[in-house]
Formats: structure tokens, sequence, C-alpha cells
DNA sequence: GGAATAGTGTCTTTGAGACACTATAAA
DNA sequence: TTTATAGTGTCTCAAAGACACTATTCC
């Protein structure tokens, strides 16, 4: 904490960005715009900008941020602090500090062009990492390490249910999983696994069978946030994201 | 991602500040300074100071103060971020966004007053979390969250060797564990479990008698940086701080 | 009926936790 | 000797993983 005596400090201009996940037609996507300026004009980045004044704390900047960018009030996502990426050259205009959140949504009707008449879309996280798309500033970076905490989170939290809707079957949840994961899972052990967690899943009730076999009870989110004990991801190397798609 | 046209753009102060823990007479301790000057004088406050210029990185600032109050090359200490804070009325003077870091380190020799003349010195976090002794800023919910972060962090990785010295035993390896989290483990499961986490101690083929007992085989740190599978502390209610001293 | 998905049950293996017992030092 | 700590082994229980089987839908 400050210990200087002059008030004479160097200032910086600090940004807010978001790595908005979801998972939607069977990949894990993220939500990008498309940048309408320079620098990086036309090259993928993550939503999000400068702190709106003087007094506006960064948490509320970033709700604020997602809350236009989905359209949805950001009270009902997950939004949490990812990391502060403070090096001196990320953009070529000047010093900036970007303060980064990771938010899980559920698969929304359309990105919304929000309140910004700006591009914003899903993008397969998949298609970011691999291709040679052109990523603004240090975005891909920023996105792999959001990736990498979601994958994280999942084993130990129940925020998988994040990426569902109000009310979803177990088959459902468990597809985020090996959608995020990148590999399968046995659905009988999944059954078991998450029904024997208390307060993670409450069943309405109710039953779908949008999957043309035999129908499915559907579950709300339950008070429970963390899972004891973990589903941990199988820490094996031979872990391809082609098994998603491998029976 | 900066979409405005406009470079005018509101600029605040960017500080680091540091929650340097270690584990020393029994106890976590934290290295706190105690201020100088107004505000908060006389108050204790995380080491940590406002970036030296704009060119350097937030990362890089981080490991220089961590160099400085430590007296030891920052390169052999582990240092993490740990979150950003950016209340509008964190500090009296205006605002500033603090970035903070997690360092944990061995028991050293002494919190060296460092460069700057301040009196830095280890405080157990027992005290500063229970006592009304008088915390500067937000800082004693950062110390808590940095707390936190720490104890979490002993379940999935091999840190808690990061407190202690290049060689230690496993018994030592286990106070640690048993400091950082309030309560006691079975020093023989311990031993079956931490043998058995491949790449996480590598004996050096001494011995020491320090503790009067029998002489311990010594290890240092092996490669490893996970551990999977984790040492899950107890999540269980009964989890009181004091059981740390009741046998 | 066949194909697909939902849900239950069973067996095996692994690992956590409790704890007996032996080994080697100091006082 | 007593006391303290280091280290090994053993038993039990809980949970993970593999997988058989039944249930209920659509085609």
């Amino acid at each position: 904490m400050p210990q200087d005596t002059t008030w004479q400090i160097p200032k910086v201009a600090v940004a807010v960005d978001l790595a908005i996940l979801t998972v939607r037609e069977e990949r894990l996507n993220i939500l990008l715009v498309e940048r309408a300026e320079e620098p990086y004009r036309g090259q993928l980045a993550l939503p999000g900008g400068f702190i709106a004044s003087e007094d506006e704390d960064i948490d509320v900047a970033a709700a604020r941020e997602l809350a236009e960018e989905t359209g949805l009030a950001a009270g009902r996502l997950h939004l949490e602090q990812l990391r502060t990426y403070g090096g001196p050259d990320r953009d070529p205009r000047g010093r900036v500090v970007t303060v980064c959140y990771l938010a899980l949504v559920p698969d929304l009707p359309i990105p919304s062009a929000g309140g910004d008449a700006r591009a914003a879309r899903w993008e397969a996280v998949r298609d970011v990492e691999r291709t040679d798309a052109p990523v603004a500033f240090d975005h891909r970076t920023i996105i792999a390490d959001a990736v990498e905490r979601a994958r994280g989170k999942l084993e130990y939290t129940t925020l998988a249910a994040a990426f569902c809707p109000a009310e979803f079957t177990i088959s459902e949840l468990r597809r985020v999983y090996e959608i995020v994961w990148g590999h399968r899972l046995d659905h009988r052990n999944f059954h078991r696994k998450i029904t024997g967690v208390a307060g993670f899943l409450v069943p309405t009730g109710d039953r779908t069978a949008r999957d043309g076999g035999r129908p499915a009870a559907l579950y709300r989110r339950g008070p429970a946030t963390v899972l004891h004990p973990p589903i941990l991801r199988g820490h094996d190397p031979n872990d391809a994201e082609s098994e998603t798609t491998t029976p």
C-alpha cells in the first residue's frame, strides 16, 4: 500500500474485460467482438471497456458489461474475477491494465448486440485456440486462462449448472462436463454421483423427452455451491479432445 | 477491450500489494508493515506500493516488491496473483486499484527491513483476524482472501513445501499442513500418502534428529506441482482451530 | 421390433481413515 | 528406563470405475 509522501503517482488506464463462456451446439463457446477500430481492427477481442468513471467499482463495472453484452440481469449469472493483466506493451496505444472476469452463462437466445452496436458473437473455443484466427491484444492468453479456470472449477463446484437453463436433465448436465472437459463420462456413474451430492439438484417433478429416449426427470439448481468430494477429471495423458465425439 | 474512439479515459493509480505468508513458531504468519503516514498512520498494512513507472509490468513489480521485502531473489519464492481490489473508496486519498499477490515463503531469518526503512514484521494471522488490531484500508479482507487461497492450494498442489526450507522432514511438512489448516493429521497416513505422490519428495539420503526422537529422513522438493489425488482437508463443521494444540 | 436414452444395481479396485506395532534417538 | 518421534503394516469403509440389466420413449 501507498507509503509515498508525495501524491505524484503514475496513473494508468484501467479496463475491464469479460470472458463469457457458454455451452452450445455441443461446443464450449466464448463471446467475442470483432474490433471496428484500430488497433487490431477486424480481429476478435473480448468484450469490455474502460471503467466508466472515477467512482465505479471494478466488480460493478464487470457486472454492467456483462448485463450489456448478454441482455440479462447480471445478478443471475455467474461472474468472478479471473486475473489482472498488466504488461506494459499489451496495448499499442499506451499503458492499459485490464482486470478480467470470467462469466459462465446458459445458452442465451442471441448474443444480443446489446447497447453497443458491436458485432458480438459466439465462437467455439476450439476454433479460437487452434486456428490462426486473429485475436487482438493478449486475449488469446486470457481466453486460455479463462477456459482452464472453468475446467478446474467444474471439479469442485456446482458451476456446471450455470451453463444449463433453469430446468435441465442430468444428461444435459453431464454433456456440459463432457464438452468442457473434452471426454466422455459414464452416464450411470455420473447419475449416481451427482444425485448423491446433497443440495445440488432439486427435482421439479416434471419430465421431458427432448432427446427421443425415455423421458428424463427435470431438475433445478439447489443451494449447494461446492462439490465434496469433487468430481475429478481424469488427469491422464491420453485426454484427446476427439474423445468428445468418439463413442 | 478499448472500443472508444477518443483516448480520453479516466486514469487511476495502480498499486501492487503483497500477502506474504510463512509458517513460523507454530503459527501461520503474514508480513505486515506499520504505516508511518496518514491515512491509517500506525496501523498494519500489507507491504506494497505504486507501480514504479509507466513501463513496469505488474507481475514484475510484485516480484520486485517481494525481493525487497524478503531480501531474497524472488525467483526462488512462490508468487502468484491473488485478486484485484478496485472499490472506489478503498483509499481516502483517491481512487486506487490494487493488484494483490500471494507469496508463500519459508521462515526467513529476518523480515529484513529491506530497502525501505519501514517496520516490516511477522504477525500471526490468527491475531490479525481475531483481535481488533487496526488494519489499514481493506487489507483485513485481502488477508482473509489470501489465507483462504493458501489453505485451498495445499489441497491439490505441492505448495506446502514452499513454506519449508530447502531440506525438510516429512514431519515438518505435516506440521505445515496442520498449522495452515488448523487441525491435526494422522502422521502415519500422511507419511503413506505423501511418499506415494510421484515427484513430490526427493530423499537427500541424510537424516536429522532435531526433534529428539528417531532421526527423520530429509527430503527436497521434487518436480511435481500438483497433487493427484489431492489431500482434502476435512470439510467437517467441527474444525476448531484449537485442535492444533490439542493432542 | 429396433434404436435411443433414462435409471438402478452389482462387482472390483483404490484410497482414506483408524490404529497396532516396530525402530531409533534423547533425557 | 521412559519418552518422543519415525516409519511400516493392517483393517475397514467409502467412493470411483466398469459394466449388466431394466424402463420408457420414438421410429
